[in-house]
DNA sequence: CCTGACTCGC
DNA sequence: ATGCGAGTCAGGT
């Protein structure tokens, strides 16, 4: 019955959402990442250079085996450098990481794989797909790959476009309203997830911290580190952020510690913190994986069921990824059903009211939308109100929104 | 054509 | 020994 439902009221209704997506196409500065990719190349050259000069000699710096050998057997930087499971050297970036005060190589090496991932993923790749036709480049949603039921984004992935690095954001400035007198609205959750294990665990604190409209890392700070808000620095905020994903993914105090660059007891000791304070956190993470041993699946708000064979094995290492999935999937696929619900009423809006604007792109907890000026008030009023309405939580769901002429602006 | 390493996003 | 994806390149079959 649950199924059904989950078929006949969300992904059924989604194809034609989904297919006039992608039918519509988002419109690409092309000119610009042409000039962009010029910049880059002159870039990449110079850092090229300045590796061959650290190493002594040429080398295909691409090839991280190449890499791996330069590194470790020749420059010897380091006298036991880790290695991946096939037992080649790792020369990845959480590795680089910790080497940079060793040799002025690996800053270069950062920023020559930053530089070339940009170039080859994204400003030579993006214009060679756009349409002809309609001079723009139309994404595939795929519906039924991930295994949480969230969308992906193929030929070209539009979910990952870069964000994070000033060089990265640059790319997002390319993507731009289809008309001169257009503009991009984004429209994105605020802390879908945590608002989900909030909402799903029943946690009075978590609950509290939502519904009192707190920054919800500065809350959670300041309850395991027994502070008032006010009293919360910037560091505190940001290992009780990184508590908080880590308590989604179902973290080890091995994973908090590598992540915040901290010992693995002090890890251990925020964990217990944590958990102090929200104390039906723990509860609810146990209660997802005595139910998955029970049925062999979880299930998120809508009845969408993730099956986990392996939640009883007898290898501790193959159960131990099951039970982190009892415990993120229904959190992870909750948010996407709740999206999907968002889509499909805001689509429907869009037909009914005779609105010329577009969505155009789905980001997970974000929609972005190729807007007709005019209609920018209104539009904007419908998207939040359908997002933070598509179902009742015990909480609010909120959520932020901009405008701009590109896609970087409008964040 | 496939796999592994790497890196981009949420 | 933290969840979900996709694309690129190297290097092997």
């Amino acid at each position: 019955k649950n199924l059904s439902k989950l078929s006949g009221e969300i992904e059924m209704p989604l194809v034609p959402v989904l297919a006039e997506m992608e039918y519509a196409g988002v419109k690409l500065d092309v000119e610009n990442l042409k000039s962009y990719a010029n910049e880059l190349r002159g870039k990449i050259i110079v850092v090229e250079k300045q590796i061959y000069q650290y190493a002594g000699f040429e080398f295909n710096i691409a090839s991280p085996k190449q890499m791996g050998e330069v590194l470790f057997d020749r420059m010897k930087i380091i006298s036991n450098p880790k290695k991946t499971k096939t037992g080649q050297y790792a020369t990845g970036e959480p590795e680089l990481l910790k080497l940079k005060d060793k040799h002025g190589i690996i800053d270069e090496i950062l920023e020559y794989r930053g530089l070339q991932k940009l170039l080859n993923t994204y400003v030579e790749a993006l214009p060679k797909l756009v349409n002809q036709k309609t001079e723009k480049v139309h994404t595939s949603f795929n519906q039924a790959i991930a295994a949480t039921g969230r969308l992906s984004s193929s030929n070209p992935n539009l979910q990952n476009i870069p964000i994070r690095t000033i060089e990265g954001r640059e790319i997002r400035k390319a993507f731009i309203p289809s008309n001169n007198d257009g503009v991009i609205f984004s429209a994105d959750y605020s802390q879908i997830e945590l608002r989900l294990m909030a909402h799903m665990s029943k946690d009075e604190n978590m609950l509290n911290a939502f519904v009192n409209g707190e920054d919800i890392h500065t809350a959670t700070a300041a309850k395991i580190f027994n502070l008032e808000l006010g009293e919360v620095s910037r560091d505190m905020r940001s290992r009780a952020k990184s508590a908080n994903f880590g308590i989604i993914y179902g973290i080890s105090s091995f994973g908090l510690a590598q992540n915040i660059g901290i010992k693995r007891s002090e890890a251990k000791e925020l964990i217990d913190n944590y958990f102090k304070t929200y104390p039906k956190i723990r509860e609810y993470m146990n209660k997802q994986i005595a139910f998955a041993r029970e049925n062999m699946w979880v299930e998120t708000i809508n009845g969408r069921r993730r099956y986990l064979p392996d939640i009883n094995s007898r290898n501790a290492i193959v159960r131990g990824v099951a039970e982190r999935n009892a415990i993120n999937a229904p959190i992870q696929g909750s948010a996407a059903d709740i999206i999907k619900i968002a889509m499909i009423n805001i689509y429907k809006k869009l037909l009914n009211e005779n609105y010329k604007s577009k969505m155009i792109l789905q980001v997970h907890d974000e929609l972005v939308f190729d807007v007709q000026k005019d209609e920018i008030e209104q539009l904007k009023a419908m998207v939040t109100y359908e997002m933070e309405n598509a179902v009742n939580l015990s909480i609010p769901l909120t959520v932020d929104s901009g405008m701009g002429g590109d896609w970087l602006e409008a964040h």
